[in-house]
DNA sequence: GCCCAGGAGAAGG
DNA sequence: CCTTCTCATGGG
């Protein structure tokens, strides 16, 4: 399996890139490394200390064309961090917990189905649910000695699908949001949805439509915004942004407004850098 | 048994 | 416009 090296890499740790809760599909190694699939591929990623990406299962012309738009590697991490830092005084102690965090640039759908599925749910349930969605109903794209690898399915599958028939999959409620809203997709055309991702799509069109389908709010629409559609100003509020807003900043935990007009205040465009910083600092030092 | 988890939709004011 | 209830499921 040929093996491709990205020299010069700063800004990236591997923990704090898969376990920031921005994705669900990554898989900690013995190793240190990370596999998951993404791109409809199976891959194995890793960081050295001489600050080289090591990603096996892949070709260079795979890499050229997906795998660094999708780690972000082409984006200046540390001018983002030295804005946020002299933007905000308290941040910065979130930047030194989280500081190798990268923004994944993932697929549109499957972030839809993947945020949908998180709404009021704890994370290694949601990786349950989506592994189990991709189990029963994706396409394998590869094999290794612990198992095979799926891809999640596409909504032209989910569409054709029940909500008896998700019931192996354990999600609850949300098993009718992801059959409703495959629905609309394939109604509306696949290329609605991934078309938001342009640059000339600007947030609030993106946030328009991705909102008014089943199932999505505020904050999932948010997330999907972030994760998928390089919209790097949303500001998804959830309930540890909600904590981390009235400990470190003293808003009140349910006025929202006063969080929405604070982040685009203090963090501008990069807000969802910096809500990821925040998130993945509080969630894990409480 | 209770409460909570990367909330959203529906019903009621 | 706002607030409150309900929605499946599993873990602590």
């Amino acid at each position: 399996m040929e093996k491709v090296i990205i020299k010069g890499v700063a800004d990236f740790n591997l923990d704090n890139i898969f376990d920031c809760g921005q994705c669900f599909r990554w898989e900690k190694q013995v190793d240190g490394s990370y596999t998951g699939v993404a791109m409809g591929k199976a891959i194995n990623v890793d960081y050295n200390d001489s600050g080289e990406v090591v990603i096996k299962g892949t070709t260079q012309e795979d890499v050229d064309v997906n795998w660094r738009t999708y780690l972000d590697l082409d984006r200046d991490y540390g001018a983002i961090k030295k804005f946020l830092k002299q933007a905000d005084p308290v941040i910065g102690k979130a930047i030194s917990y989280g500081g190798g965090i990268r923004i994944l640039k993932q697929e549109p759908w499957e972030t839809v189905v993947s945020f949908i599925i998180s709404q009021n749910n704890n994370i290694p349930r949601i990786k349950k649910c989506i592994n189990s969605l991709a189990e029963n109903f994706g396409t394998k794209v590869g094999t290794a000695q612990k198992g095979d690898f799926y891809a999640l399915p596409g909504p032209e599958v989910l569409a054709k699908l029940t909500v008896e028939d998700l019931g192996v999959c354990k999600l609850g409620y949300r098993a009718k949001y992801l059959v409703s809203t495959a629905k609309q997709v394939m109604e509306d055309g696949i290329g609605k949805l991934q078309g938001l991702v342009s640059p000339d799509v600007s947030k609030e069109e993106a946030f328009n439509y991705v909102v008014g389908l089943t199932g999505i709010g505020p904050k999932v629409a948010n997330c999907i915004l972030l994760f998928a559609m390089g919209k790097y100003d949303s500001f998804p509020i959830d309930t540890w942004v909600k904590k981390v807003m009235h400990e470190l900043y003293n808003i009140d935990e349910k006025d929202m407004k006063a969080m929405e007009k604070f982040a685009k205040d203090t963090f501008g465009e990069y807000g969802g850098m910096a809500q990821q910083y925040l998130f993945y600092y509080m969630k894990e030092n409480s």
